[in-house]
DNA sequence: AGTATATAATAAGTATACATACTAAATGTG
DNA sequence: CACATTTAGTATGTATACTTATTATATACT
């Protein structure tokens, strides 16, 4: 008789629940802090901050994400009015990605929250454990760009 | 001017990227060893798997999902032929949930395929690293139940 | 018993997340 | 230049994941 696997201490199992335990940090603050956007929405606003001018596809790959999504995630970002599209002269498969002022706004007023919300995200750790889970991470991720 | 911040190094993203090679991790394999399951619908199958004829809440509950996503994933077991869906006599609002044969020979198979690939989407680190992180997740995950 | 509250499941709506396929355009190679 | 391959974006389809609302049923309380 096979006994079942305990799920609830397996590695899947965890990072599911980190992940859950992420967005639900970061959605409850953003709205108690008066602000519409997801944590991949804020990411991809993040990336456009620079100002480069970056196409779709490179800011799914920066943050890695896959075409598709990003498509999506910029549609709606385009609708709220902090990302503009524009034909790409260069290539003209592409649109380049750029913040409006409005986006720009947004994305400096979110920097402090954002930064402070991430603590929450951990908030059962001590600095010294989140920052060990932090190293340990960023080694587990492959980062296969 | 602001500087923007390093969203790479932000535990919200690495958890989000360590979730991402998780599922990823699991999809091929179970596709390699020609299952077509998904992590969700393993975690189902699952905590199904010691008989207790529980119901869509209960499962929901234990493995920290809302009953919504819950109802979808069973419903699709169910169309598979691994979960029956009977009427519960004394609680006429839920449905007793049960593996087939098919589901439970199906479980007893996958014990061995994924607990062999927990280690594969932790495979950048040590045994020790694993452990710790193992360990820290654990911690930081706020078990609300 | 009658009523207020809580709960099980479903429905509807939004937003990821990814695979696959398709179109148009760019690039590499002979 | 001709042709094969690659790439940018979109479309389609499936599967989470969660919120809010609704219906039916239970439970608690008066």
């Amino acid at each position: 008789m096979m006994e079942k696997l305990n799920l609830l201490e397996l590695p899947g199992h965890l990072i599911r629940r980190l992940q859950q335990q992420s967005t639900s940090v970061f959605q409850e603050r953003m709205k108690a802090e008066g602000f519409d956007l997801t944590s991949v929405q804020f990411a991809v606003l993040n990336t456009l901050g620079k100002g480069e001018g970056l196409d779709q596809a490179s800011v799914a790959k920066r943050i890695a994400y896959d075409r598709a999504t990003i498509g999506g995630v910029i549609k709606r970002l385009e609708q709220k009015g902090l990302v503009t599209r524009t034909p790409d002269d260069e290539d003209r498969r592409a649109f380049k990605l750029n913040l409006t002022e409005q986006g720009k706004d947004q994305l400096a007023a979110l920097q402090t929250v954002v930064l402070a919300l991430q603590k929450d995200i951990l908030s059962e750790l001590s600095e010294t454990e989140a920052a060990m889970l932090l190293e340990l991470m960023m080694k587990a991720v492959k980062s296969r760009g």
